[in-house]
Parts: C-alpha cells; structure tokens; sequence
DNA sequence: TCATTCACGTAC
DNA sequence: GACGTACGTGAATGAA
C-alpha cells in the first residue's frame, strides 16, 4: 500500500505513512535529522542511515529523546550520535516546514493576468534568474519576424519588440543568395552558425547556414528542410557562392563551439579559413569550469537579452530542424549569429582584462582545428576482436557469477554496490571498513582490506575487473564506430577542465586501459590500416619537470639535467640510501610520494596510496621538503596567491579562480583545504596542458608544410598517437620527437619517448 | 517512463 | 577529512 491514489499525486495519510516508513508522520523531521537527505543538501548524522534512524525512533520517538537516552544506546551508534548531535538538531529544523508565517496570500489575487513582461524579466536578470525564464507563462503568441531579403517589412516588430532583438531574414532566392554574398565580402568579420538534423556532426545532415557581419542583422540560408517546410536553397549552389567567402582567411569568422560548426560544415564540402573567435572558449578561459557555457546564458548574462530555447522548437528532440518551418529557425538562427557576433566584443575586452589574449590566440584558436582534423580521421578498431573478447569475458564471468553464488547462498545482483554491501557485511558477517554517503562502501580498496578474510573476496575482485572492462570497453566501442567511415570519432572538448586539459568523449579514448595485463588487451583492438603504423610519443614525467621548472629547486632540476631515473632519486634522497642501493619498493613509494607533492600531499593520503604507517609517511614528506626545500615554497606561494588574488595561473598564463580562498570567504576548514590542493596543482598539470597544446599546433603545422600523409590521431594529456604510412615512419619520428621536446624550453629538459606498433597494444 | 544521482573504476 | 584532472556504466532514486 502507497497511499491513496488522488487526481494529482498521491496521498499519504497516516496509515500510508506507517507502512512506507513504519513511522508516525510527525517523525519523519526526525527520520530526515537523523539520516539526512542528499536531494536536499540535508546532512544528517554521519554513519546513522534510514534503517538505524527508523529503529532508533521507533523506541525514543524523536531526537530529543534519542539524545535524553544516549548513554544506553548501543556503542557503535552512541559515538556517532555524540558526534552528530548538532547537525542532527539543524537538520531537524531544516526539514521542518514552518506552518505560522504571517502570510496575507489572497489566491484570487495572485493568478496570472496580463503582465509586464520586461519588468518581472529584468527583475529576473537582477536576481540572476536564467532557467526560470523558460517558464514565464506567455501573454500571447510569440511573435516571430521574417521577410525575405526584398521584402523588408516587419509587421510584428513594433507588436511584440522583446521576442525582436534585431532583423532576421531567410535567405532563399539566388538572388538573395547573390545580395548576401555581396556585402559579406566587404566585411572583416563574420559570424557563423549552423543548424544541423542532430548533435552529432560527423552524421547529422545540414540543416542551415546562418552569417552576419553587423549586429542586430542576420541572415538564414537553408538547405536541407524537409518537403513543405519551406524554399531551400541547393547545396551545391551555396557551396559555390558562400564557400569562397568561408574559406577566405582575410574574413575573420566567429563561431559559438566552431568545432561542431566546422564538423558540419566540413562534412557538407566547406572549407573554413580564418577562425578568429570562439565565444564558448572565451568564455570558458575568463571563468574555467562555469557552470553554463552555452549561448543562451551568455547571451542572457552579459547582453541582456532573452533568447528562445530549442526546445520552441524541437521540443525534446521529438523532431528535428529540418521538420522546422524556415520561417521559424530563421529568426532563431539568425539571433544564435547575432548574439556571437555581439558576445565577441564583450569577452574580448574580458580577455584582454585578464591578460589572456596571447593564450587564445597562440593556443586555443589554432588548436581548433588541429583537434577538429582528429576527429573527423578517427581511429580504426578492430570490432572482431573487441567482439571475441567479450564472449570471453562473458565466460568466464558466469562462471565466477556462479561460484559466487553458491558462496553467498543465494543468487543477487553483483553489480548492485548496496545488494554487495548486504551480502557481505550482513549475511556473510563481514566487518566493513568504509561506508559511503549511502551505505557500505564495496569498493576496491575495501576488497583489499578484506582479502584473505574471505574466500568470496578474490572472486568478486576478479568479477569487478572483468565486468567494468567489457562494459565499458569491449561492449561499448563497437556502437560508437561511425557505420560510413567504418572507425570511432572520439570528440575532443576544448571547455571540459578546469585545469586547460581537453578531455575526450564519445568514446573517452583517454581512459582506455593499461595498466592490468587483461585490461592492456583491450589497446590491442586499437590498428593501424595497412600499410601504417601507430606511432606513440609521450613526455615523461612532464609535471615533476614543470615543478622542478616553476619552483626553482636547484636539487630537483639537477637530478632531471643528470638525467637520472627520478623516482630512484627521490628514494635516495628521502630514505638516506645512496642511489645504487635503492630498491623496487623503495622506488615505488617514492614514486607515490612525488605524484603526492603535486596532488597536494598528506600523510594521511600518502600511507593509505603505499601501505606504509602514517607515521613513515609523514618523515618521508619531511625529507623531502628538506632536500627539495623551493618545492615546499612553490607550494606555499601559490597558497598565498590563490588567497591574495583569488586564482593561480600556469606559465602561459591560464587562470583558475578561488573565490572560496579569499579572505573574506567563510569556506569551512575541510573545503578551505581542498581549494588549496587544487590550487597547488593547477598551474602544474595546466602548464603540461598548455605545452602539449603547442607541440600539437606545431606538428599538425609541420605536417603540413612538409606535405606528409601521416596523421595525428589521438592525445591522452601527456601523449600524442599518430597513424603513419610506413614510408613515412623514420621522418615522423623524428619530426614528432623534436618538436615535443622543443616547443618550449624550461630550466629543465623535456623528454620525449617515441614507440611504434601496429596496434596500441603492442608499442615498442 | 525519463532524468538525475551515486558508487565505482578506467586513464593521466 | 584525508591526493589533482577527467568520462562512462549500472543501479537506485526521484520527478513527471
């Protein structure tokens, strides 16, 4: 029973209550205390849960009680109610809804009549209101302005002038065509949009161009509406008239996201020269890592203007822009051209401000179509292979599925985390080590804790592993291999870190395993053609050097100008052993410790990573400072700067922000901390971004200069893969391995390892 | 039914 | 609490 079905909803009387909680209503507040609730940001006590709250309540009837009788309650739960009790009582209260608020509400009176729309809109912009526009109840029906390029009137404008931010005209004559072409040629600058049947470029089908050169003017050329919809214009005709004006590079463009803009277009037979804006990138460097990148906030936030969602449109993609009448996506497109084409001016100056010009013009913009060239090669798979492998997998999964079973008792969900947590730590008895937000933590660390304590553990272990790589690789890859060209078009998101990497989607083919022996196979699914190999080159420990480099610590940039193994080094150096009489396991904890300084270390964090007692870690931390002293001072500089100016910056100038450090700011001691972490690594894993970026310009550059075929297929944040013919293999790399140790000098040498293959699974 | 959140695990 | 940056999967939960 769930309560009584109603017109809306359902409702919970008091018997509903009591058979859905097993509690009275009026202890649900108490319940929520107790347990929290993450949809509401409620904590509650950390480590009581629904199920020991219920039962709690159910003999003291409330908190109040629970905390007048705390001295019998059971030990595990007394400490952690102890230790909770003030976020117990404020979450109480938060939950609780206050019921005597001298409200004058006459219901009557506030129903929704005629209104003044631009008032109650600005008022939303004071109180930055952006995803509530979309609700507004309209007062009448949108009014949409269009005309053709002769017919200039525009009968709604004065009507309905807010739903109006300039002209918008569809382009669908060739005569038209013809007056476009003609005064787009006299510009500097145009911007670009293009409407497409879906998200992704590589397949959609073009829709619609949309040019402007001049704000509140744009125009519509559309090309492929369905039947009825309205007049296209033939491709082959716009390619011949607007073509020359894209690919002429003295015409600068702008485009919101041009990798997607230049991904359709490129597909239709355009080629685009002259990239010389991108507003989402823009936006993306002045603030890294905002919430909302796209045009329509931008446009609400720093032009103030109100633009209509797709969803007008499209709905929830129950149709797509080519079911859309020209007559409606010319003034919405014509707006998305009008709006990047005003954004320009605006984030330019914010740019400037930051001093962030020369990272976007020497990095961001020209890295813009490097990854665009990526990603329209793509990378061959081998789908067989990945296929036989899963059948494999499969195998041998039942087979464990079933001993597991038989183990526990009884069949369950084995990639159910909270049906794990029951059978291990309530039926089988188990000890947990860990719980999560929710529950009982199961994860890997937990089933090292507990190997050997059963023997269920290796077996789940071995399930995990092989259950998340067929998933997540074997599976998945061979529904993203693109039916036309036959291989996978990872995208590359040049907005997606806060640090300045760019991260990869669709598949994510900067995760794709290594490190186990079963999980490696799955690289050897990753081919060549015939008659090309891949080419592999990575920078070797890229961010110790940009520390040895910012930092300034005369000892650490000597070990890396001897060019000695550094991890063995720093063992020597913190455990007091001269360098032939380091060992494996001296050389690995030292590897954790130097990957710890610049994650931000503790030795808290630095035991749990090795294995060793919290108090080795801590001495090692200690010698290390002492022999690499400028290190700890970096550190605590960048501290200080994050503090004083509220962000840090990598060598070429990327910025992070830190509101949460600055002095005024109330962050508690735990989020203070984290934004400190955050803060030390930053402008070391940016910098390595940032190199990395530039290596990638100058070899796409180089490549084309010196007119090989070779392509640059795939990066994975220190590493860059090519596909090579193999006449072309000595040429690359040694090209490839110049320019990735050159493109910018430090105190310290760059490195660069350059292996060959002909899949990814076998580099030599 | 669909969307969001959580836990987890892969990479550098 | 506890060591930085991402993305994808499956289960569970919540909203419509």
């Amino acid at each position: 029973m769930m309560g009584r079905k109603v017109t809306e909803g359902t409702l919970y009387d008091v018997s509903a209550v009591k058979s859905r909680y097993d509690l009275l209503p009026s202890q649900l507040v108490d319940l929520k205390g107790l347990a929290g609730d993450s949809s509401d940001n409620v904590p509650g006590v950390s480590g009581i849960g629904a199920k020991t709250a219920t039962s709690l309540l159910q003999q003291y009837q409330d908190i109040e009680g629970i905390y007048a009788h705390l001295p019998e309650i059971e030990k595990r739960w007394q400490a952690k109610l102890a230790e909770g009790r003030d976020a117990a009582f404020q979450s109480k209260h938060l939950v609780q809804l206050v019921r005597d608020v001298p409200v004058e509400l006459d219901l009557q009176a506030a129903r929704v009549r005629a209104y003044n729309r631009q008032q109650v809109v600005d008022l939303f912009r004071q109180l930055g209101f952006f995803s509530l526009l979309s609700r507004l109840p309209e007062q009448e029906e949108r009014k949409t302005q269009l005309s053709l390029l002769e017919e200039v009137e525009s009968p709604y404008q004065a009507a309905s002038p807010r739903t109006t931010t300039g002209e918008y005209y569809a382009v669908d004559t060739a005569a038209a065509l013809d007056a476009l072409v003609a005064e787009l040629v006299q510009a500097s600058a145009l911007a670009c949009d293009v409407e497409t049947t879906g998200l992704d470029p590589m397949q959609a089908e073009l829709v619609g161009i949309a040019l402007t050169a001049w704000p509140g003017r744009a125009y519509y050329v559309p090309v492929g509406h369905a039947p009825l919809k309205g007049q296209n214009l033939p491709l082959e005709l716009v390619r011949a008239k607007l073509g020359p004006i894209l690919a002429d590079s003295r015409i600068g463009k702008y485009f919101h996201n041009a990798d997607f803009d230049l991904m359709a277009l490129a597909e239709a037979g355009f080629a685009v020269e002259g990239i010389a804006f991108d507003t989402m990138i823009a936006a993306d460097l002045i603030d890294p890592g905002r919430a909302n990148l796209g045009l329509k906030q931008l446009a609400w936030e720093r032009l103030g203007v109100e633009m209509t969602p797709i969803s007008n449109l499209i709905g929830k993609g129950q149709i797509t822009m080519a079911q859309v009448p020209v007559s409606e996506v010319a003034p919405y497109a014509g707006a998305d051209v009008d709006m990047t084409f005003r954004l320009v001016e605006v984030l330019r100056r914010d740019l400037a401000e930051r001093h962030l010009e020369p990272l976007f013009q020497k990095v961001e913009l020209p890295l813009i179509p490097v990854l665009l060239e990526m990603e329209r090669h793509g990378v061959m798979l081998d789908v067989a292979f990945l296929n036989k492998m899963s059948k494999e997998f499969a195998a041998q999964m039942a087979e464990l599925e079933d001993r597991i079973y038989a183990i526990a008792g009884h069949p369950f969900n084995l990639n159910s985390t909270r049906q794990l947590g029951q059978v291990l730590f309530e039926e089988l008895g188990l000890t947990p080590p860990k719980r999560t937000a929710t529950g009982y933590s199961t994860d890997a660390s937990v089933m090292d804790e507990l190997r050997g304590a059963h023997p269920i553990i290796d077996l789940l272990a071995e399930y995990r592993q092989l259950s998340k790589i067929k998933s997540t690789y074997l599976d998945a890859l061979p529904g993203l291999v693109n039916p036309r060209t036959g291989r996978v078009h990872t995208s590359y998101n040049q907005t997606g870190t806060v640090t300045g990497r760019i991260s990869s989607r669709n598949p994510n083919l900067q995760n794709i395993p290594i490190r186990t022996e079963v999980g490696r196979e799955v690289r050897q699914a990753f081919i060549a053609p015939e008659g090309h190999w891949l080419l592999e080159a990575d920078y070797s420990q890229v961010e110790l050097r940009i520390l040895a480099h910012i930092s300034g610590d005369q000892e650490l940039r000597a070990a890396f100008l001897r060019g000695e193994d550094i991890h063995a080094n720093t063992a020597a150096s913190i455990m007091g052993v001269p360098l032939a009489e380091v060992t494996a396991d001296m050389r690995r904890v030292a590897k954790s410790v130097n990957f710890g300084i610049i994650y931000g270390i503790s030795d808290f964090g630095l035991a749990q990573y090795t294995g060793l007692s919290q108090a080795d870690a801590a001495r090692y931390i200690t010698n290390y400072f002492a022999r690499y002293p400028r290190v700890r001072e970096y550190l605590e500089e960048t501290k200080e700067k994050a503090r004083r100016d509220g962000y840090v910056e990598t060598l070429l100038g990327r910025r992070r922000y830190f509101p949460e450090l600055q002095s005024a700011s109330r962050a508690n001691f735990n989020s203070r901390r984290a934004a400190e972490r955050m803060a030390i690594n930053m402008p070391i894993q940016g910098t390595a971004a940032d190199i990395i970026k530039l290596a990638m310009i100058e070899i796409a550059a180089m490549l084309r200069r010196e007119g090989l075929q070779s392509k640059m297929i795939m990066q994975v944040h220190d590493e860059l893969v090519f596909e090579v013919p193999d006449a072309e293999l000595d040429v690359i790399r040694q090209r490839v391995h110049d320019v990735m140790e050159n493109i910018y000098p430090l105190a310290v040498p760059l490195n660069a390892d350059v292996k060959v293959g002909r899949d990814w699974g076998h580099m030599a």
